[in-house]
DNA sequence: CTGCAAGTTTGCACCAAGTGCAATGTTGCG
DNA sequence: CGCAACATTGCACTTGGTGCAAACTTGCAG
């Protein structure tokens, strides 16, 4: 799921890839079309053309599947320069800068795929259930970000909160760039999003 | 799953809450020991004396077993009285008792519960998806309270930053309990909490 | 007390998700 | 070509979960 799209590392390993595609693609359409309990394993692994057996080779469950989730990596350049204090220097302003980076390595490299991921989880809640997981699965990778920062640069408070407040503002963002029609970048209503919690807790 | 202990209304409504309490406490007793994966609904009725065809009388899931989680409903004095402005009428004071009354309705009759679940999740990280699906599901009752106080006492933002904030705080409320030994009450730790979200936001 | 109606439990047959295993194909490479 | 590594597949099996209908319990009216 990193941004590699040019892997030369043989021509199985390409092979292997564009099944997994094909079978994300297929999941997906399926769902979108039928619901997700219309839609059998067996159907979906019918449609991108492999056995159903060969399905759970390629993913562990059919939410996994339907998801497209793989594992995320945070850009290593990134990391070093968040760990230092940067980008800005500013807490909040960071903040922003890594919660854009957080939905950068969701989306992977197909721009589409936050679209998509969204509407499948307003048509199947149980995804969104999935989705949040997968978060809470990578958090740690999060907050490890945190404790480190902190040794140069002191936080405000524990790394945990930080954690938390930062997949709010993802998350809140995203909601945002929902209610606003799907227009142009989801990041751009990242310092918005941050806005509207600060004015909550401020109240 | 509402904090009435003495609901008298006929022997047989008893009888039926008596069986749900046992069959989450089997579960749970279950988990704990052997794991999620290892432990069959089987097992589980077996424990708690039923068939297993009655275990999905009373639970859709294993999971909403092992969890215990029921549907809640805040207690309606209190829905009125946040709606009309109450009860202190400072937003973040409120916010502060609303997010006790969601963790009282959740613990329901059982003081030990938040501290079973949060075991349980730390064991078993699969759950945390059930977990984020229960509150998603009652998203809407949260969110409805903060539309309808808005019309009488104006919201700072949407409800749906109100109510992302509000879980928040539950959650970071019971990390903070967690990682005080889970001593005493866990909404004693909701002002702090909130002060450490506020932190961040504001730094 | 009797008997009926409503609610509950249970067994049974069944579908779908997911796993382990062993056979059969494919692919890359010396 | 031929072999070794890897991928696909079929098959049998376990488990979660549902629909249905028969049997049983319980509350209550007469």
């Amino acid at each position: 799921m990193n941004a590699n799209p040019v892997d030369d590392i043989g021509l199985r390993a390409r092979k292997k890839r564009a099944r997994a595609d094909a079978i994300v693609d297929a999941a997906q359409r399926l769902v979108l079309a039928h619901g997700f309990d219309a839609v059998t394993v067996e159907a979906i692994a019918e449609a991108a053309g492999i056995s159903p057996r060969t399905f759970f080779n390629y993913f562990e469950s059919k939410d996994d599947a339907v998801l497209g989730q793989g594992s995320f990596d945070l850009d290593a350049g990134f990391r070093g320069e968040f760990v230092a204090g940067g980008p800005t220097g500013r807490l909040t302003a960071d903040l922003e800068v890594l919660a854009a980076a957080l939905l950068g390595a969701v989306a992977g490299s197909d721009p589409h795929a936050p679209a998509r991921v969204l509407e499948l989880m307003q048509a199947e809640p149980r995804l969104l259930a999935h989705h949040f997981a997968w978060f809470e699965r990578h958090k740690n990778q999060v907050e490890d970000l945190f404790t480190e920062r902190h040794a140069c640069r002191p936080l405000p408070t524990d790394p945990a909160t930080c954690t938390m407040v930062v997949f709010v503002l993802v998350r809140a963002a995203l909601d945002d760039w929902d209610a606003g029609g799907r227009q142009g970048d989801v990041t751009e209503h990242l310092p918005a999003a941050l806005a509207k919690i600060a004015a909550v807790v401020n109240a």
